[in-house]
DNA sequence: ATCGCCCTCAGGGGAATCCCTGATGGCGCC
DNA sequence: GGCGCCATCAGGGATTCCCCTGAGGGCGAT
Protein backbone atom coordinates (compact mmCIF):
# COMPACT_ATOMS: atom_id res chain seq x y z
CA UNK A 1 0.00 0.00 0.00
CA UNK A 2 1.10 3.17 -0.86
CA UNK A 3 1.66 5.73 1.41
CA UNK A 4 -0.61 8.23 -0.03
CA UNK A 5 -3.39 5.56 -0.27
CA UNK A 6 -3.50 5.24 3.64
CA UNK A 7 -7.02 6.72 4.18
CA UNK A 8 -7.37 7.01 7.61
CA UNK A 9 -10.33 8.62 9.95
CA UNK A 10 -10.12 10.60 13.58
CA UNK A 11 -12.86 9.54 16.63
CA UNK A 12 -12.07 11.43 19.49
CA UNK A 13 -14.47 14.12 21.48
CA UNK A 14 -12.54 17.14 21.36
CA UNK A 15 -13.21 18.84 18.12
CA UNK A 16 -9.80 20.87 18.85
CA UNK A 17 -8.11 17.36 19.41
CA UNK A 18 -9.46 16.04 16.36
CA UNK A 19 -8.57 19.53 13.83
CA UNK A 20 -5.08 19.25 15.70
CA UNK A 21 -4.19 15.76 14.55
CA UNK A 22 -5.60 16.07 10.78
CA UNK A 23 -3.52 19.31 10.40
CA UNK A 24 -0.56 16.61 11.25
CA UNK A 25 -1.45 14.21 9.31
CA UNK A 26 -2.83 15.88 6.05
CA UNK A 27 -0.43 16.13 3.66
CA UNK A 28 1.54 12.86 4.95
CA UNK A 29 -2.08 10.59 4.90
CA UNK A 30 -5.73 10.82 3.33
CA UNK A 31 -7.96 12.26 5.89
CA UNK A 32 -11.26 10.53 5.10
CA UNK A 33 -13.29 11.42 8.10
CA UNK A 34 -13.96 11.92 11.89
CA UNK A 35 -16.17 11.27 14.53
CA UNK A 36 -16.80 12.79 17.72
CA UNK A 37 -19.23 9.82 19.64
CA UNK A 38 -19.75 6.11 19.33
CA UNK A 39 -22.79 6.64 17.41
CA UNK A 40 -20.78 8.40 14.59
CA UNK A 41 -18.10 6.77 14.64
CA UNK A 42 -19.49 3.08 14.00
CA UNK A 43 -21.92 4.90 11.58
CA UNK A 44 -19.28 6.63 9.65
CA UNK A 45 -16.23 3.51 9.94
CA UNK A 46 -19.29 1.93 8.58
CA UNK A 47 -19.94 3.85 5.13
CA UNK A 48 -16.29 4.96 4.37
CA UNK A 49 -14.41 1.66 5.70
CA UNK A 50 -11.15 3.66 5.80
CA UNK A 51 -7.96 1.43 6.47
CA UNK A 52 -7.49 2.78 9.67
CA UNK A 53 -9.26 4.31 12.43
CA UNK A 54 -7.45 6.50 14.83
CA UNK A 55 -9.59 5.78 18.44
CA UNK A 56 -9.45 8.23 21.66
CA UNK A 57 -9.68 5.23 24.28
CA UNK A 58 -11.87 7.44 26.79
CA UNK A 59 -14.99 8.76 25.34
CA UNK A 60 -18.02 9.96 27.56
CA UNK A 61 -20.51 7.34 25.50
CA UNK A 62 -18.44 4.05 25.97
CA UNK A 63 -14.86 4.90 24.29
CA UNK A 64 -12.89 3.09 21.97
CA UNK A 65 -13.32 -0.76 22.74
CA UNK A 66 -17.24 0.31 21.94
CA UNK A 67 -16.28 1.37 19.00
CA UNK A 68 -14.42 -1.54 17.82
CA UNK A 69 -16.93 -3.87 19.15
CA UNK A 70 -20.06 -2.08 16.87
CA UNK A 71 -17.57 -1.46 13.94
CA UNK A 72 -17.20 -4.84 12.30
CA UNK A 73 -15.91 -3.68 9.28
CA UNK A 74 -12.28 -4.57 7.07
CA UNK A 75 -10.95 -1.03 9.11
CA UNK A 76 -8.07 -1.60 11.40
CA UNK A 77 -7.64 0.09 14.84
CA UNK A 78 -4.97 2.19 16.31
CA UNK A 79 -5.67 3.33 19.89
CA UNK A 80 -4.66 7.59 20.69
CA UNK A 81 -4.59 8.20 24.02
CA UNK A 82 -3.28 10.15 27.02
CA UNK A 83 -3.69 7.15 29.14
CA UNK A 84 -0.68 4.20 29.15
CA UNK A 85 -2.40 2.79 32.01
CA UNK A 86 -1.92 -0.89 31.86
CA UNK A 87 -5.91 -1.66 32.12
CA UNK A 88 -7.08 0.93 29.03
CA UNK A 89 -3.64 -0.95 27.03
CA UNK A 90 -5.19 -4.45 27.53
CA UNK A 91 -8.99 -3.10 27.08
CA UNK A 92 -8.98 -1.51 23.65
CA UNK A 93 -6.63 -4.65 22.57
CA UNK A 94 -8.74 -7.39 23.54
CA UNK A 95 -11.50 -5.26 21.19
CA UNK A 96 -9.10 -5.91 18.53
CA UNK A 97 -6.92 -2.71 18.30
CA UNK A 98 -3.46 -3.63 15.99
CA UNK A 99 -1.82 -0.50 18.38
CA UNK A 100 -1.64 1.69 21.13
CA UNK A 101 0.42 5.29 20.78
CA UNK A 102 0.28 8.31 23.12
CA UNK A 103 -1.06 11.74 22.30
CA UNK A 104 2.37 13.29 22.97
CA UNK A 105 3.39 11.11 19.46
CA UNK A 106 5.29 13.44 16.98
CA UNK A 107 3.14 13.90 13.94
CA UNK A 108 5.96 11.92 11.74
CA UNK A 109 5.74 8.87 14.17
CA UNK A 110 2.19 9.10 14.04
CA UNK A 111 1.93 9.46 10.66
CA UNK A 112 4.18 6.43 10.51
CA UNK A 113 2.43 4.09 13.32
CA UNK A 114 -0.93 4.78 10.90
CA UNK A 115 1.05 2.86 7.66
CA UNK A 116 2.70 0.42 9.76
CA UNK A 117 -1.09 -0.55 11.15
CA UNK A 118 -2.70 -0.16 7.68
CA UNK A 119 0.23 -2.74 6.97
CA UNK A 120 -0.80 -5.23 9.22
CA UNK A 121 1.99 -4.93 11.68
CA UNK A 122 1.28 -3.92 15.33
CA UNK A 123 2.32 -0.88 16.98
CA UNK A 124 3.67 0.01 20.09
CA UNK A 125 5.94 0.96 22.55
CA UNK A 126 8.24 -1.67 24.17
CA UNK A 127 6.64 -0.58 27.64
CA UNK A 128 2.85 -0.87 26.47
CA UNK A 129 3.91 -4.35 24.51
CA UNK A 130 4.92 -5.57 28.33
CA UNK A 131 1.84 -4.53 29.37
CA UNK A 132 0.54 -6.93 26.74
CA UNK A 133 2.35 -9.89 26.93
CA UNK A 134 1.85 -10.03 30.98
CA UNK A 135 -2.35 -10.26 30.23
CA UNK A 136 -1.27 -12.79 27.60
CA UNK A 137 1.36 -14.91 28.86
CA UNK A 138 -0.71 -14.83 32.82
CA UNK A 139 -1.62 -18.52 31.87
CA UNK A 140 -1.96 -19.78 35.78
CA UNK A 141 1.92 -22.16 35.85
CA UNK A 142 -0.98 -25.72 35.26
CA UNK A 143 -0.36 -26.66 39.09
CA UNK A 144 0.77 -30.04 38.23
CA UNK A 145 -0.25 -31.37 41.73
CA UNK A 146 -3.16 -32.67 41.26
CA UNK A 147 -2.48 -34.10 37.73
CA UNK A 148 0.24 -35.86 38.92
CA UNK A 149 -2.04 -38.50 41.06
CA UNK A 150 -3.36 -39.59 38.04
CA UNK A 151 -1.84 -43.04 36.13
CA UNK A 152 -0.94 -42.52 32.68
CA UNK A 153 -4.14 -44.40 31.14
CA UNK A 154 -5.93 -42.44 33.02
CA UNK A 155 -4.67 -38.99 32.01
CA UNK A 156 -4.95 -40.29 28.47
CA UNK A 157 -8.69 -41.05 29.38
CA UNK A 158 -8.86 -37.43 30.67
CA UNK A 159 -7.85 -36.19 27.07
CA UNK A 160 -10.93 -37.65 25.61
CA UNK A 161 -13.42 -37.50 28.71
CA UNK A 162 -12.40 -33.58 28.22
CA UNK A 163 -13.32 -33.49 24.59
CA UNK A 164 -16.88 -34.86 25.31
CA UNK A 165 -16.43 -38.48 23.60
CA UNK A 166 -18.43 -40.92 24.79
CA UNK A 167 -17.87 -43.87 26.64
CA UNK A 168 -18.39 -46.01 24.21
CA UNK A 169 -16.08 -44.18 21.88
CA UNK A 170 -13.09 -43.44 24.33
CA UNK A 171 -13.35 -47.26 24.51
CA UNK A 172 -13.23 -47.68 20.60
CA UNK A 173 -10.14 -45.32 20.39
CA UNK A 174 -8.35 -46.86 22.72
CA UNK A 175 -9.40 -50.89 22.06
CA UNK A 176 -10.54 -51.28 25.29
CA UNK A 177 -13.98 -52.22 27.15
CA UNK A 178 -16.81 -49.38 28.01
CA UNK A 179 -16.56 -51.18 31.48
CA UNK A 180 -12.64 -50.12 31.83
CA UNK A 181 -13.46 -46.50 30.44
CA UNK A 182 -15.77 -46.09 33.20
CA UNK A 183 -13.31 -47.31 35.77
CA UNK A 184 -10.84 -44.93 34.25
CA UNK A 185 -13.11 -42.34 34.61
CA UNK A 186 -14.35 -42.93 38.05
CA UNK A 187 -10.60 -42.98 39.44
CA UNK A 188 -9.60 -39.29 37.83
CA UNK A 189 -13.27 -38.04 39.12
CA UNK A 190 -12.58 -39.43 42.45
CA UNK A 191 -8.78 -38.06 42.37
CA UNK A 192 -9.27 -34.91 40.89
CA UNK A 193 -12.34 -34.34 43.64
CA UNK A 194 -14.94 -33.73 41.02
CA UNK A 195 -18.52 -35.31 40.29
CA UNK A 196 -19.33 -35.34 36.44
CA UNK A 197 -17.58 -35.21 33.44
CA UNK A 198 -18.99 -31.59 32.93
CA UNK A 199 -17.14 -30.54 35.82
CA UNK A 200 -14.07 -32.38 34.24
CA UNK A 201 -14.65 -30.56 31.26
CA UNK A 202 -14.78 -27.35 32.37
CA UNK A 203 -11.84 -28.30 34.49
CA UNK A 204 -9.68 -29.26 31.64
CA UNK A 205 -10.57 -26.44 29.34
CA UNK A 206 -9.42 -23.75 32.20
CA UNK A 207 -6.50 -25.60 32.51
CA UNK A 208 -5.70 -25.55 28.43
CA UNK A 209 -5.23 -29.42 28.35
CA UNK A 210 -7.38 -29.74 25.30
CA UNK B 1 20.23 -0.74 35.14
CA UNK B 2 23.05 0.73 33.53
CA UNK B 3 24.23 -1.17 30.19
CA UNK B 4 27.49 -2.84 31.08
CA UNK B 5 25.57 -4.46 34.37
CA UNK B 6 23.18 -6.73 32.05
CA UNK B 7 24.17 -10.33 32.63
CA UNK B 8 22.87 -12.13 29.75
CA UNK B 9 22.82 -16.15 29.33
CA UNK B 10 22.49 -18.04 25.61
CA UNK B 11 20.88 -21.21 25.23
CA UNK B 12 21.22 -23.07 22.27
CA UNK B 13 22.11 -26.17 21.01
CA UNK B 14 24.72 -25.47 18.75
CA UNK B 15 27.87 -24.29 20.15
CA UNK B 16 29.30 -22.59 17.09
CA UNK B 17 26.40 -19.86 17.30
CA UNK B 18 26.46 -19.35 21.13
CA UNK B 19 30.44 -18.88 20.48
CA UNK B 20 29.17 -16.09 17.78
CA UNK B 21 26.40 -14.81 19.78
CA UNK B 22 28.57 -14.54 22.77
CA UNK B 23 31.62 -12.53 20.75
CA UNK B 24 28.51 -10.42 19.39
CA UNK B 25 27.65 -9.26 23.24
CA UNK B 26 30.96 -9.50 25.07
CA UNK B 27 32.37 -5.75 25.44
CA UNK B 28 28.28 -4.71 24.97
CA UNK B 29 26.57 -6.65 27.84
CA UNK B 30 28.15 -9.27 30.41
CA UNK B 31 27.90 -12.68 28.68
CA UNK B 32 27.60 -15.19 32.22
CA UNK B 33 26.33 -18.60 31.26
CA UNK B 34 25.92 -20.85 28.37
CA UNK B 35 23.96 -24.01 27.76
CA UNK B 36 22.98 -26.65 24.64
CA UNK B 37 20.17 -28.14 25.85
CA UNK B 38 17.01 -28.49 27.83
CA UNK B 39 18.95 -29.97 31.55
CA UNK B 40 21.97 -27.51 31.25
CA UNK B 41 19.78 -24.43 30.63
CA UNK B 42 17.71 -25.38 33.59
CA UNK B 43 20.56 -25.93 35.66
CA UNK B 44 22.37 -22.71 34.51
CA UNK B 45 19.58 -20.49 35.00
CA UNK B 46 18.95 -21.51 38.59
CA UNK B 47 22.48 -21.17 39.23
CA UNK B 48 23.36 -17.76 37.94
CA UNK B 49 19.91 -15.94 37.58
CA UNK B 50 20.79 -14.20 34.77
CA UNK B 51 18.92 -10.79 34.17
CA UNK B 52 18.23 -12.06 30.03
CA UNK B 53 18.38 -15.10 28.42
CA UNK B 54 18.47 -16.00 24.85
CA UNK B 55 17.19 -18.56 24.04
CA UNK B 56 16.29 -20.23 20.88
CA UNK B 57 13.44 -21.71 20.19
CA UNK B 58 14.37 -25.04 18.41
CA UNK B 59 16.00 -27.55 20.45
CA UNK B 60 16.03 -31.47 20.12
CA UNK B 61 14.94 -31.71 23.44
CA UNK B 62 12.13 -29.41 23.84
CA UNK B 63 12.94 -25.95 22.48
CA UNK B 64 12.73 -22.91 24.48
CA UNK B 65 9.13 -23.46 25.71
CA UNK B 66 10.36 -26.38 27.70
CA UNK B 67 13.00 -24.31 29.19
CA UNK B 68 11.01 -21.17 30.40
CA UNK B 69 8.37 -24.00 31.64
CA UNK B 70 11.25 -25.35 33.62
CA UNK B 71 12.97 -22.12 35.14
CA UNK B 72 10.79 -20.29 37.14
CA UNK B 73 12.96 -17.71 38.23
CA UNK B 74 13.17 -13.61 37.86
CA UNK B 75 15.12 -14.08 34.76
CA UNK B 76 13.18 -12.62 31.85
CA UNK B 77 13.49 -14.25 28.34
CA UNK B 78 14.42 -13.51 24.56
CA UNK B 79 13.35 -15.83 22.11
CA UNK B 80 15.72 -16.04 19.27
CA UNK B 81 15.30 -18.12 16.32
CA UNK B 82 15.02 -18.31 12.49
CA UNK B 83 11.30 -19.06 12.26
CA UNK B 84 9.19 -16.10 12.54
CA UNK B 85 6.14 -18.52 12.12
CA UNK B 86 2.92 -17.69 14.03
CA UNK B 87 2.69 -20.52 15.76
CA UNK B 88 6.56 -20.43 16.94
CA UNK B 89 5.66 -16.85 18.16
CA UNK B 90 2.63 -17.24 19.94
CA UNK B 91 4.02 -20.89 21.89
CA UNK B 92 7.37 -19.26 23.44
CA UNK B 93 5.11 -15.68 24.38
CA UNK B 94 2.72 -17.35 25.99
CA UNK B 95 4.89 -20.02 27.69
CA UNK B 96 6.42 -16.73 28.98
CA UNK B 97 9.09 -14.74 26.94
CA UNK B 98 9.20 -11.00 26.76
CA UNK B 99 10.54 -10.78 22.95
CA UNK B 100 11.50 -12.55 20.23
CA UNK B 101 13.91 -11.59 17.57
CA UNK B 102 15.08 -13.28 14.64
CA UNK B 103 18.81 -14.63 14.30
CA UNK B 104 19.63 -12.22 11.68
CA UNK B 105 19.56 -9.50 13.51
CA UNK B 106 22.40 -7.13 13.70
CA UNK B 107 24.42 -7.18 16.75
CA UNK B 108 23.62 -3.71 18.37
CA UNK B 109 20.26 -4.52 17.54
CA UNK B 110 20.38 -7.60 19.40
CA UNK B 111 21.88 -6.21 22.44
CA UNK B 112 19.92 -3.34 22.63
CA UNK B 113 16.82 -5.97 22.10
CA UNK B 114 18.53 -7.68 25.41
CA UNK B 115 19.17 -4.38 27.68
CA UNK B 116 14.99 -3.52 26.67
CA UNK B 117 14.04 -6.52 27.99
CA UNK B 118 16.42 -6.73 30.79
CA UNK B 119 14.59 -3.17 31.70
CA UNK B 120 11.31 -4.86 31.34
CA UNK B 121 10.53 -3.92 28.08
CA UNK B 122 8.66 -6.43 25.41
CA UNK B 123 10.81 -6.73 22.05
CA UNK B 124 9.27 -7.20 19.05
CA UNK B 125 9.49 -6.44 15.14
CA UNK B 126 5.91 -5.40 14.07
CA UNK B 127 5.25 -7.91 12.32
CA UNK B 128 5.76 -11.05 15.01
CA UNK B 129 4.09 -8.19 17.29
CA UNK B 130 0.87 -8.76 14.74
CA UNK B 131 0.89 -12.03 15.27
CA UNK B 132 0.84 -12.00 19.08
CA UNK B 133 -1.94 -9.63 18.72
CA UNK B 134 -3.89 -11.80 16.11
CA UNK B 135 -3.87 -14.77 19.09
CA UNK B 136 -4.77 -13.07 21.78
CA UNK B 137 -7.24 -10.72 20.65
CA UNK B 138 -8.82 -13.49 18.27
CA UNK B 139 -11.68 -13.23 20.58
CA UNK B 140 -13.55 -14.58 17.09
CA UNK B 141 -16.19 -11.78 16.60
CA UNK B 142 -18.47 -14.00 18.30
CA UNK B 143 -20.45 -14.00 15.53
CA UNK B 144 -24.22 -13.54 17.49
CA UNK B 145 -26.13 -14.51 13.83
CA UNK B 146 -26.50 -17.81 16.20
CA UNK B 147 -26.34 -16.51 19.32
CA UNK B 148 -29.28 -14.04 18.62
CA UNK B 149 -31.37 -16.84 17.99
CA UNK B 150 -31.47 -17.69 21.71
CA UNK B 151 -33.51 -16.31 24.06
CA UNK B 152 -32.51 -14.11 27.32
CA UNK B 153 -33.17 -17.48 29.62
CA UNK B 154 -31.91 -19.63 27.06
CA UNK B 155 -28.51 -17.69 27.40
CA UNK B 156 -29.07 -17.68 30.71
CA UNK B 157 -29.08 -21.59 31.15
CA UNK B 158 -26.45 -22.03 28.59
CA UNK B 159 -24.22 -19.81 31.02
CA UNK B 160 -24.58 -22.61 33.11
CA UNK B 161 -24.73 -25.76 31.28
CA UNK B 162 -21.16 -24.79 29.65
CA UNK B 163 -19.86 -24.25 33.55
CA UNK B 164 -20.68 -28.30 33.70
CA UNK B 165 -24.12 -27.46 36.26
CA UNK B 166 -26.54 -30.45 36.63
CA UNK B 167 -29.60 -29.84 35.31
CA UNK B 168 -30.52 -30.10 39.06
CA UNK B 169 -27.95 -27.46 40.00
CA UNK B 170 -29.16 -25.05 37.12
CA UNK B 171 -32.93 -25.42 38.41
CA UNK B 172 -31.90 -24.31 41.92
CA UNK B 173 -29.61 -21.89 40.44
CA UNK B 174 -32.33 -20.46 38.39
CA UNK B 175 -35.24 -21.08 40.65
CA UNK B 176 -37.45 -22.83 38.18
CA UNK B 177 -38.30 -27.05 37.78
CA UNK B 178 -35.72 -29.43 35.90
CA UNK B 179 -38.21 -29.89 33.68
CA UNK B 180 -37.78 -26.12 32.62
CA UNK B 181 -34.09 -26.44 32.42
CA UNK B 182 -34.03 -29.34 30.33
CA UNK B 183 -36.72 -27.79 28.11
CA UNK B 184 -34.26 -24.74 27.60
CA UNK B 185 -31.29 -26.91 27.30
CA UNK B 186 -32.90 -28.75 24.09
CA UNK B 187 -33.76 -25.20 22.69
CA UNK B 188 -30.16 -24.15 23.16
CA UNK B 189 -29.11 -27.17 21.19
CA UNK B 190 -31.03 -27.61 18.62
CA UNK B 191 -30.88 -23.73 17.75
CA UNK B 192 -27.00 -24.06 17.97
CA UNK B 193 -27.33 -27.31 15.49
CA UNK B 194 -25.23 -29.08 18.46
CA UNK B 195 -25.75 -32.61 20.04
CA UNK B 196 -24.64 -32.91 24.05
CA UNK B 197 -23.63 -30.30 26.39
CA UNK B 198 -20.25 -31.33 25.92
CA UNK B 199 -20.27 -29.85 22.46
CA UNK B 200 -21.83 -26.90 23.87
CA UNK B 201 -19.40 -26.60 26.20
CA UNK B 202 -16.35 -26.78 23.73
CA UNK B 203 -18.85 -24.34 21.69
CA UNK B 204 -19.13 -21.61 24.75
CA UNK B 205 -15.55 -21.56 25.78
CA UNK B 206 -14.32 -20.99 21.77
CA UNK B 207 -16.63 -17.66 22.14
CA UNK B 208 -15.52 -16.59 25.14
CA UNK B 209 -19.10 -17.30 26.64
CA UNK B 210 -17.93 -17.94 30.12
C1' DA C 1 -58.69 -10.21 20.19
C1' DT C 2 -56.22 -13.57 17.85
C1' DC C 3 -51.48 -14.85 16.82
C1' DG C 4 -46.82 -15.59 17.99
C1' DC C 5 -43.20 -15.94 21.18
C1' DC C 6 -41.41 -16.79 25.66
C1' DC C 7 -41.32 -19.08 30.05
C1' DT C 8 -43.06 -22.41 32.71
C1' DC C 9 -43.95 -27.43 33.76
C1' DA C 10 -45.33 -32.60 33.24
C1' DG C 11 -44.93 -37.63 31.74
C1' DG C 12 -42.37 -41.01 29.63
C1' DG C 13 -38.60 -43.36 27.48
C1' DG C 14 -34.01 -44.61 25.67
C1' DA C 15 -29.33 -43.80 26.24
C1' DA C 16 -25.38 -42.39 28.84
C1' DT C 17 -23.19 -41.62 33.15
C1' DC C 18 -21.59 -42.73 37.77
C1' DC C 19 -20.75 -45.78 41.50
C1' DC C 20 -20.37 -50.19 43.85
C1' DT C 21 -18.55 -54.86 44.42
C1' DG C 22 -15.62 -58.16 42.70
C1' DA C 23 -12.32 -60.39 39.69
C1' DT C 24 -8.03 -61.49 36.67
C1' DG C 25 -3.35 -60.80 35.08
C1' DG C 26 1.01 -58.19 34.62
C1' DC C 27 4.88 -55.83 36.66
C1' DG C 28 8.10 -54.04 39.93
C1' DC C 29 9.93 -54.31 44.60
C1' DC C 30 11.58 -56.07 48.98
C1' DG D 1 7.07 -65.52 47.01
C1' DG D 2 4.08 -61.98 48.76
C1' DC D 3 2.50 -57.05 48.26
C1' DG D 4 1.11 -53.09 45.96
C1' DC D 5 -0.13 -50.69 41.90
C1' DC D 6 -1.95 -50.66 37.41
C1' DA D 7 -4.92 -52.04 33.66
C1' DT D 8 -8.46 -54.80 32.31
C1' DC D 9 -13.42 -56.38 32.55
C1' DA D 10 -18.37 -57.76 34.47
C1' DG D 11 -23.00 -57.12 36.67
C1' DG D 12 -26.28 -54.21 38.59
C1' DG D 13 -28.42 -50.13 40.25
C1' DA D 14 -29.26 -45.20 40.82
C1' DT D 15 -29.04 -41.04 38.57
C1' DT D 16 -28.60 -37.91 34.87
C1' DC D 17 -29.06 -36.51 30.18
C1' DC D 18 -31.59 -35.81 25.97
C1' DC D 19 -35.68 -35.90 23.37
C1' DC D 20 -40.64 -36.24 22.50
C1' DT D 21 -45.44 -34.71 23.11
C1' DG D 22 -48.40 -31.71 25.31
C1' DA D 23 -50.02 -27.73 27.85
C1' DG D 24 -51.02 -23.34 30.47
C1' DG D 25 -50.19 -18.31 31.29
C1' DG D 26 -48.08 -13.84 30.12
C1' DC D 27 -47.13 -10.30 26.84
C1' DG D 28 -46.56 -7.65 22.75
C1' DA D 29 -47.96 -6.99 17.95
C1' DT D 30 -51.17 -7.00 13.97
Amino acid sequence: MSDADVRVAIVDDHEGFRSGVRAELEGRLQVVGEAGGVEQAAAMIQALEPDVVLLDVHMPDGGGVEVIRRARGRSRFLALSVSDAPHDVIAVIRAGARGYVTKSIAAEELADAVRRVADGDAVFSPRLAGFVLDAFAAVPPTDDAELDLLTPREREVLQHLARGYLYKEIARRLGISVKTVEAHASAVLRKLQLSTRHELSAWALERRLV
